[in-house]
DNA sequence: CCCATAAGTCAACAGCTGTTGACCTGACTG
DNA sequence: CAGTCAGGTCAACAGCTGTTGACTTATGGG
């Protein structure tokens, strides 16, 4: 029964950052509240502010995360699906970061911003290689496609692609993925 | 310089549920106040309540619409496309209570429900009779793209796909619809 | 053992929100 | 011309929000 009541400051910024993403990922920004967050880590809502300045400030670096890609220059066209699939789905599921972003992006304008920073950023270049040509042109048709995925699986719940286990969703997905890099684009 | 300030309930009525139609379409459900509508329409904010009984009420009110699919029975398959692209976009582009409901599904619970009834009762059934099978998983698939496409063209405005006009946008993403709505589904 | 200091609490603030009920007022009707 | 009543205003409420500054308490190094 020792009163284990303190923690080191950077163990509390961390669980307060843990916590962040969690309801960040789950109601969004404008619903949740620095009390919400300081309650469940069991903490007075002034450290909240104490460690990350501001609401704005623990969002920004909650909803902060690196896609990490892979390089495509190295894998022969044939796999890139096997490639980017399961990258695409490990960043979902195990990125509560990405979803909170996907969720403020629809009202909040700085989110929106970044989230066009992940595109041309990172998404737009780790296509480069794969795309035959006009690679910005083929990211955002590709990444339309992933986050409306996301969108109907993750956020909606539209129950035909909640059940539909990840090998059939891949099936489903890969020759769409190769269609927009790939394929010969509309006439002029 | 007759003095109008009078008019009658009906059409003060209908000038908030245009204006919050706007609003909420352009700033989400939680960014929008009773009294930034009221203001736009140069009314006192207790007129809303009266009308409506509540911010919940009004947003029902302006997030409800009907996609009006055509029955795609009385189409030849090779010309489904050309039927269903053109009303897509004429949804997307003239109705503020489809991107209303958009940004408000990805954090409240009710217009998340409402988004699905979309799909459930409206796209799934006007799709049935195109789909050879499986019409619900087909339709929750082309229904992904469609939602990516909308929420990265005109939520988040991704460049290259803003900058593109239908015509290329039909050409690009006609192929992927009807992969969905027609391919062999994957194996068992 | 003591005390400086890191870690955390507390109460309060100012602003904004949806919503309410009492009040006002202009125009039509008898 | 008086009075009714639809159409509209007004002030205020209670609750919640992010944020602040002053205060408290445990802990580890001298």
């Amino acid at each position: 029964m020792s009163t284990n009541r303190r923690r080191s400051a950077s163990a509390t910024r961390a669980a307060i950052l843990d916590a962040a993403r969690v309801r960040f990922a789950a109601e969004g920004l404008d619903r949740v509240t620095v009390r919400d967050i300081a309650g469940d880590v069991g903490v007075d809502p002034a450290m909240v502010i104490r460690y990350f300045g501001s609401k704005e400030g623990l969002f920004a670096e909650a909803a902060r995360f690196d896609l990490e890609l892979p390089d495509l220059g190295d894998v022969p066209p044939e796999e890139f699906m096997d490639v980017l699939m399961p990258h695409f789905f490990s960043v979902w599921e195990n990125n509560a970061g990405f979803l909170a972003l996907l969720r403020a992006a629809t009202t909040d304008k700085k989110s929106a911003a970044k989230m066009l920073d992940l595109f041309t950023e990172q998404v737009a270049p780790a296509l480069a290689a794969a795309a035959v040509d006009r690679a910005p042109e083929r990211a955002a048709l590709l990444g339309s496609q992933m986050l409306g995925l996301v969108l109907s699986r993750y956020v909606l719940g539209v129950p035909p692609l909640v059940e539909m286990d990840r090998e059939r969703l891949r099936d489903w997905i890969a020759p769409v993925l190769r269609h927009y890099l790939t394929a010969e684009p509309p006439s002029a």
